[in-house]
This record gives C-alpha cells, sequence and structure tokens, in this order.
DNA sequence: TTAGGGTTTTCTGTATACAAGAGAGGTGGT
DNA sequence: ACCACCTCTCTTGTATACAGAAAACCCTAA
C-alpha cells in the first residue's frame, strides 16, 4: 500500500462525495487508457488504486456502464467498451439530431432572452478570439471552451429539461461532444478555417432562431454536426498522431 | 416483521438479481402511486416494503434517478417526479425524432432482411386484428404488443446500437413510449379508427425505408408520434377517467 | 404566541464482512 | 495425449455496521 490508511485526498474533486471522485477518476483511467478495453475491470484493482471502498466505485462503475464508457458483462461486472469508427459517426449524427431539435423548439417557442444574450455574448467573444490571424494552443483551448458554452446554452434554449438531458447525455461520450474533435487539427494549416466555417453556422443559428425559421435553425445544427464527422475521418486517417483523451477507444478494423 | 429470516421470493422476477427486482418492483410502486410524489423516499421504508437489504435498493434507486422517474434531491437521496403536461409532450417529440433519425438511417443504408421479415409479419399481425369490426380489451391489449414490437424492430433497423439504446431509453418513460396512450381511448367510439391510422402509418414507414426513400421515412416518423400528443391532450382533458400507469404523475396546472 | 436555539433522532453515504457463483487449474481416467 | 471432472480461488452481489450530517422536534425566552 502505497499510503498509510489516513485518507489522504489524491489531487482533484476535493468537495464531492466519494461517489462522483471515483466515477470522475476511473472515466478519467479510461479516457487516458489506463484500463486495459475489452476485459472485465476488477474492483479491488481500483480499490487499491484510489484508496477507496468498494461501494463509491461500484456505484461509479453503474454509472459509467449507464453513461456508455462501460458495457456490462454477461458473468458479471464490467469492460471498457470500444467503438467502430460507424458507432463513433453514429454518436456525432445522434447529437447533431438532438442539437437541431433543440434549434427548432427554440425557433418555434422563442428563445428566453437571458439564454439569448449570453449566447450572443459567447459568439461576440469568438470571433473577438478569431480576429488573431494565428491560433496557439491557449487560443484553441480558449476556443473549446467558448464553444462547450455555446453547445450548452442552445441546448438550454429551447427550455426543455427533458431535452437539455438528453443533449447532455449524448454529448458525454467524449468523441461525440461538440468539443471533442476541435483540437485534432490544431497544428494544420487550415486550422483556423474550420472554425471561421464553425462561427459562421454558430451566427447563422442564433439569427434562424430570432427570426424564427425554425427548418432552417434545425438544417443547419444538422449540418453544424458534420464538422465532428469531417474531423472523426481525418482522425482515422492517422490515429496514431492525435493526442486527443479516449482515441484509443475507437477501433481500426471490423 | 411479515416473514422470517428466511428469504422468501415474493412475487416476480424470479431468477433475476436482488438489484433489478428491486427496481422493477419500485417502478411498479411509482408508476401505481404507492410512493407519494415530490418527497424524499424512505430507504429503510422500501428495505421493510420489498424485503431486502439497502444494497440493492440504493441501486435501483440510482438507475430510476437515471432513468427519469426519480430526481436526486440536494440533501442526498430521492423523490419521486412529476411532470408538466408540455414536459410529456417534449418527450413524445424526442422519441418521435429519434425514431425519425432511425427510420432515416434504415433507408440510407438498408435495413437488414431478418428485422425486415420481422417487422413485415408484425404489422400483417396487427392487419389481422384490426379486421375485426370491434375490439375487445383482449384485442387492444394485443395490439400494444404487437405496437411495441414493431417500434422495437424499427429500432434495430438503422443498426445502431447507440442509436437502439438511445430509442429505448426515451421510450422508458411509460407515457413517452409508443404504446403508452394507445389503451386511452379504448372505449370511445373512434378507437379503432385511430389504430387504422397508426397501422397506416407504419405501412407507409416500412415502404420509405425499403424504397429508400430517407426523407419521407424520417417524416413520417415524426407524424406518427403525434398519435401519441393527441392522446396526451385527450388525456388532460379529463384525467381522472383515465386509468394508465403513472398518470398521475402528470400534473395538471404549472 | 412565536421565534430561536439546542438536542435528539433519523437518514444517507461509506466501509466491511459474508456467501454464492464463475473461472481457472490441476488431477485422474480413458 | 486428451478430455472430463473436481476443487480451489477469486470475484461479484448482498447484508449489515458505523459515522457524519441534515432535519425535525421540543423547550425556552421574548
Amino acid at each position: 500500500m502505497p499510503q498509510s490508511t489516513v485518507h489522504l485526498v489524491d489531487s482533484d474533486a476535493e468537495g464531492s462525495s466519494q461517489a462522483v471522485k471515483a466515477q470522475q477518476r476511473v472515466r478519467e483511467l479510461i479516457l487516458a487508457g489506463d484500463l486495459p478495453a475489452g476485459s472485465r475491470i476488477a474492483e479491488l484493482a481500483l480499490v487499491e488504486r484510489l484508496g477507496m471502498s468498494r461501494t463509491p466505485i461500484r456505484a461509479a462503475l453503474m454509472r459509467l456502464g449507464q453513461e456508455g464508457l462501460l458495457e456490462a458483462l454477461s458473468g458479471g461486472g464490467y469492460a471498457v467498451r470500444t467503438f467502430s469508427e460507424r458507432e463513433v459517426a453514429d454518436a456525432i449524427e445522434l447529437r447533431g439530431t438532438l442539437e437541431g431539435l433543440a434549434a427548432r423548439l427554440a425557433a418555434e417557442r422563442g428563445a428566453p432572452n437571458a439564454v439569448m444574450a449570453q449566447a450572443c455574448s459567447c459568439l461576440d467573444q469568438i470571433d473577438h478570439l478569431l480576429r488573431q490571424v494565428a491560433l496557439d494552443d491557449e487560443g484553441f483551448s480558449t476556443y473549446v471552451d467558448l464553444n462547450g458554452r455555446f453547445h450548452k446554452l442552445l441546448a438550454e434554449m429551447a427550455n426543455s429539461a427533458v431535452l437539455a438531458r438528453e443533449i447532455d447525455r449524448a454529448s458525454r461520450l467524449p468523441f461525440a461532444s461538440a468539443s471533442g474533435f476541435v483540437g485534432v487539427q490544431a497544428h494544420t494549416p487550415d486550422a483556423r478555417d474550420m472554425l471561421v466555417v464553425a462561427q459562421h453556422q454558430h451566427r447563422q443559428v442564433l439569427d434562424a432562431i430570432v427570426q424564427r425559421e425554425a427548418g432552417r435553425a434545425e438544417a443547419l445544427m444538422r449540418e453544424h454536426s458534420r464538422l465532428a464527422r469531417h474531423n472523426l475521418s481525418l482522425v482515422m486517417q492517422n490515429p496514431q498522431q492525435v493526442d486527443m483523451p479516449g482515441v484509443q477507444l475507437i477501433r481500426n478494423k471490423v
């Protein structure tokens, strides 16, 4: 045992309960590739590794199972799941469809003013960011943050807890999320151009919602998700050069 | 204690683990209205009621929370959730959108022959059922079964585990499921007519998939879900006359 | 009578002990 | 040498004991 029986808090997630700490840390382990994919996850190994008892660990595994990162084994227990390229593409398409629904409902019902204002501010910040001719790593990181915020705000615009919840769920899988593949081509020459296109789509969606053009808003969000799908195909061309957390869960063949 | 320490299996769900038994039985309790909505669910009360320990009950509550039937309380624990009419409508719209996506993908990719054959057989059986001029309760029950089977097969036609899983999730809420409101108007004069319309839509969707008309297939499934929404509005006009499990979870006002 | 504070009780979250089942490995038989 | 069966171990699922916290309740004082 690397540490005494005194429970030192390890690194992060200080204020939460043991169960959510376990969930976060196991997710990190999976995404980092520290847990072998396919074979059963031994609970006792996690007990040793995380320094807590089996109870919160079991809860974390169950949650991650429902999240889709783990699959339940027949004989009990869980294993790290892997995804085919098509499954990832389907997950992206699913998110795009749900976001399209959110945009359509927002256009039909009208978005709450507060949320709309925040979204506008968010896009202004992205515009400001994109005024730079070349983006460094920090710039990309900022974009990822702002992009995530915008998509979250869009999910809230439909004013539907059910839908927002489901969009959040669909975005949980790291490579299905709105910002999952953004950093993939951070170092390619046309990296900034892709963000410019994405930002244009952001603007158009917001305009469509303001103008109450429901069909246009929906179609735009669906098309917007194709950017992620394009990035996915880029990744699959040379997967080893990408240092995105969780790429190793996408299996190349079969 | 009503029974000795020997663990007699109570009534149903014989072969499963305690945890899934708990999940099923708690769900039944919620849908039957035996658990008060809004206030915290006492775990110990369920321990008494179900005759098992807290561990599987806690697992069941967590699962039902992710299922959407329970909401997590700030101070810990769960409470039975209630739904506004609009939330239910959104859940139905969500399911319709997902089923529309499934139909579109099935049309684009082509559905597996085996699944398609089963779906055809399923619709033939519904046709056979609808040859009766008047339907008794057993007839309606059969329709509900066949309808559920068809919708499940449709989810499989897209050949996407991710999507099938999500459709299943969206159908978990009883009033959002495909067959949830079918029995609502079993005793109204035009009850059978509604089923005839639904069956027509079933046929058209299958035809669209066979003809590879993706857009038509998607639009049809979306429209198909409007039947459930219509039934919802019927229910809200006189909620007390409906004996559907879980109606009391839909709150009339605000 | 009402508001506030302190106490007490009950509840959830966590840890651990126990039992049943699955899987691996070894041994004996063919 | 190979297959089947038995056993042993390891793992999961379940039960229960314990600690901390929140809430309810009661008592007191204004």
